[in-house]
DNA sequence: CAATCTTTGTGCACGCGTTCACAAAGACAT
DNA sequence: ATGTCTTTGTGAACGCGTGCACAAAGATTG
């Protein structure tokens, strides 16, 4: 072939698929691995086995990144680090702000693989006053009211949110408003946001059905009829009214924002188990 | 979108498509909503934009599952969250146990949505001695030692992984020798599973890294310099000690499984940040 | 320097998923 | 009953992602 890509493509904009983008911070992570046990190189089919992934994918992953690996050896280690940190844009300092401080936010606040990656929480928000000033990891929380301040004094183009369904639409408005463009969300709701701004969504339960559905099909394998993996059972759908119960339960945690601006009907919609 | 997926040779025997059944509890979320307002019918599109996907693709997905729209009308709402419901497997109870009782499990175990689905939080697990007894959730606390009791007591074939990195292999294969055939993965690790066994793997900072990829770009868009999106940066890759720091708070919790089998060597590559 | 060995980088083919576009089906009005 | 209107269900085209298989590149050895 060819001598070799041109090491930098320059057009920025010359895209890395989006299914490889996501597997960089997998690579990434199994390069800290190696870095720290002082891996000085590391072949295709060692990497790809640490990070759980074929060896041709990550050949040809890093082949959009440029050439970065050496015929005969390998990649080394400490370069390509450096090289996929730089792509994910970790070599700068990202703040973030957490809106919605129940058990998901704390834990959030608390998970330490956020500062690790250059991801600097920058405030954490509730709108519920009886939080204000109180300490959660280490950093007192602020009502929403700052939220805009917030947003603007510290920089934050990155928020996550992790309200219930009720409130997440009109946080994600104000976090938009006020100048953020890339958005975590963990409540269970769809979000509309305007062009440029980035959403993606991590749903606890959804990924709980997706298993359900293929552990149902492997109890179902031999027998046809309805499979009996565990003691005890219940009928679940036609209840509506238990998953209304659910509402408050639901949200991850205990943000009043849903509550502060409860319309009768408003929220009822948004407010989903799921 | 929460990531993670084992291997899917191909499609079980007369398979609904994998990404269809990713987009079914999205539907389901939806048509619940529609449910509790009491809405009758919904047509594709409406339900699409609901559940924010192209109707489209919404028609195919449910084409899967058989024709239960009227044409000229739509669908009717309680008939097709009885069918979804259905083919999700959420007609029948599904205990799980959750392993790992810190901050993230903790969480976990107060989150609604699970309760909500028909999923039933039959145990909290954790490693650490003083956690046992202690209540979690109106739930007191359990210890390891109990778990393959547990799980076959309760029959529990779905699994949450919620300890930290270095304890998620080892807790991982006691769940599957146990007789749990579904994870869900919470700790930032690899986890190699036996065949039959799926394995659905929710990183919380990996989509924060792709948040932040796309940062970068529409940063970069202008000009071709590193941008400064906010005061404050740091060189973060090269100082990879400060990730070993991290080790023990990276973990989302406070489990003690991997203090109690600290391999000198065993958990360091497993304990990763990102 | 030549031969051999290892591992990368990638051309190519295949299959899955997405989207378009439309005919068929049924509701509804006249 | 007939015609019109709405919406489903799906055939077909397209594009992306994946995995195979191999030639090129460089290390290594004699």
């Amino acid at each position: 072939m060819a001598t070799g890509r041109t090491h930098r493509p320059a057009t920025r904009s010359r895209g890395i698929p989006e299914a490889t983008v996501a597997r960089l911070p997998l690579y990434l992570r199994a390069l800290t691995a190696l870095s720290e046990r002082s891996v000085p190189t590391v072949s295709s089919e060692e990497l790809a086995t640490a990070a759980g992934v074929n060896s041709a994918k990550l050949r040809k992953d890093f082949s959009y990144l440029g050439s970065y690996g050496t015929r005969g050896v390998g990649y080394d280690v400490e370069y390509l680090v450096y090289q996929i940190s730089r792509e994910l844009g970790l070599t700068q300092d990202w703040p973030v702000v957490i809106v919605g401080i129940g058990n998901l936010g704390a834990a959030l606040a608390n998970y330490g693989g956020f500062a690790s990656r250059g991801f600097r929480v920058a405030a954490l928000i509730d709108a519920d006053p009886a939080m204000a000033g109180k300490p959660v990891a280490g950093m007192p929380v602020q009502h929403t009211d700052e939220l805009e301040k917030i947003i603007t004094d510290n920089g934050v183009s990155i928020g996550v949110i992790a309200t219930p369904a009720g409130a997440a639409q009109q946080v994600c408005e104000r976090l938009v408003a006020a100048g953020v463009t890339s958005i975590l969300n963990f409540a269970p709701t769809v979000l509309s946001v305007p062009d440029g701004v980035d959403v993606r969504k991590v749903d606890l339960s959804i990924e709980l059905q997706i298993l359900a559905f293929h552990e149902q099909r492997k109890a179902g394998e031999g027998a046809a009829a309805e499979a009996e993996p565990a003691p005890g059972r219940r009928s679940a759908v036609g209840a509506p009214e238990v998953n209304a119960a659910d509402a408050d339960v639901d949200a991850p945690e205990a943000d009043s924002a849903a509550a502060s601006r409860k319309g009768p009907d408003g929220d009822v919609p948004a407010v989903m188990p799921a």
